[in-house]
DNA sequence: TTGCTCCTCACGTCACGTGAGGTGGC
DNA sequence: TTGCTCCTCACGTCACGTGAGGTGGC
């Protein structure tokens, strides 16, 4: 049995979101105390849990009360899918913001703008504009070998894990060990 | 002289939008008819025009009004580089909620996670971690010299327009006749 | 009279944050 | 008694949107 504020530092929340969910009847605590004290057990705390995963993607409240009510896993599905639409709005959105401030600043359109490019998106237009593996191989070598500590950075920033990156490094340069024009398709991995 | 819903209506906002400017004292009209409707003015619809620019780019009204007091032109530098950093925190905010999403959904993270990356901050960081105009040179010359139609698609997707395009693949190319190691510094442009 | 534009409150939105004023437990 | 946690209103946030109830102009 947790206290209200026992249990929102234990999920990194403020009393008073607490507060707001039982006002809301998101998250209604087991019991109270004799003095009124609201009592949340341990089965709450699970369900604070999904909670927050939800919330830590910006689902709104009320969808989310729906998604625990309703454990369709289609609805549930069809509604995140629904979300990640307004998030990927939002992010068009703020994208022309970003690009409307840097014209205030007086920035030239580019290299200051905002366009901005999903790696996922990025593998796409490459592949269909024809690049195939072997000219991901070679740009990869190319960048190990002009900047490695670019590239490393570079990787970071695509979001890869230490041990992608790792691997990729490293083949990238045994390949251009060769010469910058060897051409093994050892990286079948992510870029 | 404009009544309110035709001032709105020219600027793409709406009436209570104006009405809710006049309440804050963002933008009073010019003067009242004798029935008490609101007149405005061609300056009125000046002052509007400049701060629909700011809206556009989501600064906060309050922010608005003190950039159209103070008229110090540092003052308002600083302000919109502010704000440019608050997108940038929103941007990231974004981001990591679309993984979650993706996450929910089930999707591995990459690669079709949505790590993404602006050019304004993948050039930052390259050039943090070591890459200097000569290194984006090469980058380019190879990129053209492996796969030319995906280097057009590539600074397509990062937003250059056409011209701009059409001078660096120019460039890269006549550097790239020299020989991949061939380092002129002749790309001054974006990337 | 009809239809249009306009007016001024006043409350709602979303997910809480922030006091105010008070009580329970060791 | 002191400190701590807890309680319940109730109002504020930000940029408006949405009625309610009423008036002016052709």
């Amino acid at each position: 049995m947790y206290g209200i504020s026992a249990l929102a530092r234990r999920f990194g929340l403020s009393r008073s979101a607490l507060l707001h969910y039982d006002r809301i009847g998101l998250l209604r605590p087991d019991g109270r105390s004799a003095a009124g004290y609201r009592r949340y057990s341990e089965e709450d705390a699970l369900r604070l849990e999904t909670i927050c995963r939800y919330r830590n993607a910006d689902v709104p409240l009320t969808t989310i009360a729906a998604l625990m009510t309703n454990r369709n896993s289609s609805a549930v599905r069809a509604a995140l899918e629904a979300h990640l639409e307004e998030l990927d709005r939002r992010m068009r959105i703020l994208r022309a913001q970003q690009a409307r401030v840097m014209t205030l600043l007086g920035a030239p359109a580019f290299p200051d703008g905002i366009p901005v490019v999903s790696v996922a998106e990025l593998k796409r237009m490459l592949r269909a504009a024809g690049l195939d593996d072997d000219g991901f191989v070679k740009l990869h070598v190319l960048f190990e070998y002009i900047a490695p500590s670019a590239h490393q950075t570079f990787l970071e920033a695509l979001g890869l894990t230490a041990v992608e990156i790792d691997a990729l490094r490293t083949t990238a340069r045994r390949t251009g060990d060769g010469g910058i024009d060897t051409s093994e398709s050892a990286l079948d991995g992510p870029v």
